[in-house]
DNA sequence: CGTGGACTCTTGACCGGTACAGTAGTCCAC
DNA sequence: GTGGACTACTGTACCGGTCAAGAGTCCACG
């Protein structure tokens, strides 16, 4: 049995090639009657529908938009954060009639889904500014945009207010009364420039350095929630303990605040917590968190809207979407 | 500028097409000299690399494997093991130079990802088994491995012993001398019939049944913790309290935690309560988790291979992944 | 010296569609 | 009864590659 094609639709219904295509993409080319004939024609040779590759070809789009990820995929699947944000993506764009590909960063020489996956845009997410990916990107000409990200003048971008937000927590501690107040933060690698680490740590500083506070900082590698939970012991075992500390993420937070009370710590009473992203547990953890809310759907969302347009050519002004401190029960003023 | 396709730097270099072609996909077909001139030509007139959808189109592959979720996409990436498989089998793919695409169901009926996206075959990971997803990808004669599910004779698939693991969780809690055990499960349509919850249910009474137990049953909808955490606080606030508490997953049994702590009662001293997954936190909550293990990692590079298997033209058998009982500090024997 | 094989490169067909510019025919208004 | 607009199809030219087979050239070996 050959392959079913249009012409083998075409010859059997006695039309043009042209027509059996117009049949199933635009249906208004023909008419009902024909259109029917031609469908049945098409259903009893077993045909499912025009063959994506080819379609893509002659179309010159694929109907798929890719994500550029450098650095652990683990890492990008399993914080709830990136997750949420990759569901939003991916729902937004079925929605738009695109599927989402992955594109992790090349594994092999020979293979690298930057240059070789065929894709209409691309959604550049947790990535090292210096990847090679983004060059291929930029070389293929395909629509980019950047995600929780600055990457350069000329290329559309979403991020957050984290520096705001960071300030409004640092700020939140501050009016409290704390004093000495203790950060945990990522360990970023001076190369990979994670720019919401550094944009956060910008906003502590705007709250701190005018009231003349020098936070402890300590840094903590992504993923070993158990890491991040050693760096916070260390941190809140120091002789000068800081009374409040702030975290890069919710999660930082939580790995925190076992510290603390794995210390014999009282969150809020001995020291308080902030963290950042209201992820889905920070309102039902115990104690409740203060954290620095961020939209992750919304920011999927403003990311498909956004290449989306760069897709239909425009130049969309770089998105900038709001943070908001959510005051729950992890802080409160420290004891005399 | 017109566009630059392998002719041009044909034209250019003064050498057939094919020859140029050859430069890129398959370098031992011609002098190593005449390549570099190739490429060099290339790099000076901007061209990236052969177009992947032509190359698609005339190679018949596409390198991308898609994977078909019909169902919530917030579930499948919030769900932390869910996200773990993902990331494997993504990792995977990577790894053998090919990309993964996310299809969703279809959100319209103009576009529908699994009749339309180009992929080389497909994984069916969190699917409703009648959805019509399905057909469309065997009409296509789609290379096809289901996960988490057994679908029909002929497809291949990748599961992890769920009946036998379950098993195992009961016995354990018979072994330690409970005689009132409840159950907290997913809450399934009865036609989405969700297959690990299926096998987990059969697995309990293999285990119960044949000690003469009745266990509560309490279901719940897959996402909200919250309804887990009412689902869980119902339970075991009935007047015949069960002692042990088998649960659907690690995040079902965190929230009955909750719950029994909620209520005033101890785990394990009060209440025993047994996880499935043995997710990351299972080994660092308080109380460490009892649960059973399921190598999420493992599913997913199986399923990568299988798919693999499948597109080489191979039938592979099913894979059954085993389960294992990890015992931690989350059980014990229930006071007289 | 003839033959065969390895190495290079070329030729022509094909992958399965879509875009765009026709070309008939039909219907209606003036 | 003629011009114009509209509908319904068709013809042709791509889209940008890869495959398989063939055709020179050069060298080794019998």
């Amino acid at each position: 049995m050959a392959k079913v094609t249009l012409q083998s639709i075409a010859d059997r219904v006695g039309v043009s090639r042209m027509t059996v295509s117009n049949a199933f993409s635009r249906p208004d080319q023909l008419s009902a009657e024909l259109r029917e004939r031609i469908l049945a024609a098409a259903d009893e040779l077993g045909y499912v529908g025009p063959d994506p590759s080819a379609r893509a070809l002659a179309r010159g789009r694929t109907g798929s938009v890719g994500l550029l990820i450098n650095g652990s995929l683990s890492e990008a699947f399993e914080d709830a954060v990136s997750a949420a944000f990759l569901a939003a993506v991916s729902d937004e764009l079925a929605g738009r009639g695109m599927a989402l590909t992955v594109m992790p960063s090349s594994a092999t020489q020979s293979f690298v889904p930057a240059r070789d996956v065929a894709v209409d845009g691309v959604l550049v997410y947790i990535c090292d500014p210096t990847a090679p990916d983004i060059g291929w990107l930029e070389r293929r000409k395909l629509p980019m945009v950047v995600v929780d990200h600055n990457l350069s003048e000329g290329t559309a971008s979403v991020n957050v207010d984290d520096r705001g937000g960071a300030r409004l927590a640092a700020e939140h501690v501050l009016d409290l009364g704390h004093r000495r107040i203790g950060i945990v933060t990522l360990e970023t690698d001076p190369e990979m420039l994670n720019y919401p680490a550094r944009e956060r740590m910008l906003g502590w500083h705007d709250a701190l350095d005018p009231a003349g506070i020098e936070p402890v900082v300590v840094t903590t590698p992504y993923h070993p929630s158990t890491a991040a939970f050693d760096s916070a012991r260390a941190l809140l075992d120091r002789p000068d303990r800081p009374t409040a500390v702030l975290c890069f993420s919710d999660a930082f937070a939580f790995a925190t605040i076992r510290a603390a009370e794995s210390l014999g710590l009282q969150v809020p009473a001995d020291v308080s917590v902030v963290g950042f992203d209201d992820s889905t547990p920070a309102a039902n953890s115990r104690p409740p968190l203060t954290t620095v809310r961020q939209n992750v759907a919304g920011k999927g969302r403003a990311a498909v809207a956004t290449i989306a347009a760069v897709m239909d050519g425009a130049q969309p002004d770089p998105v900038m979407l709001p943070t908001e401190l959510v005051v729950r029960e992890s802080t409160a003023a420290p004891v005399r």
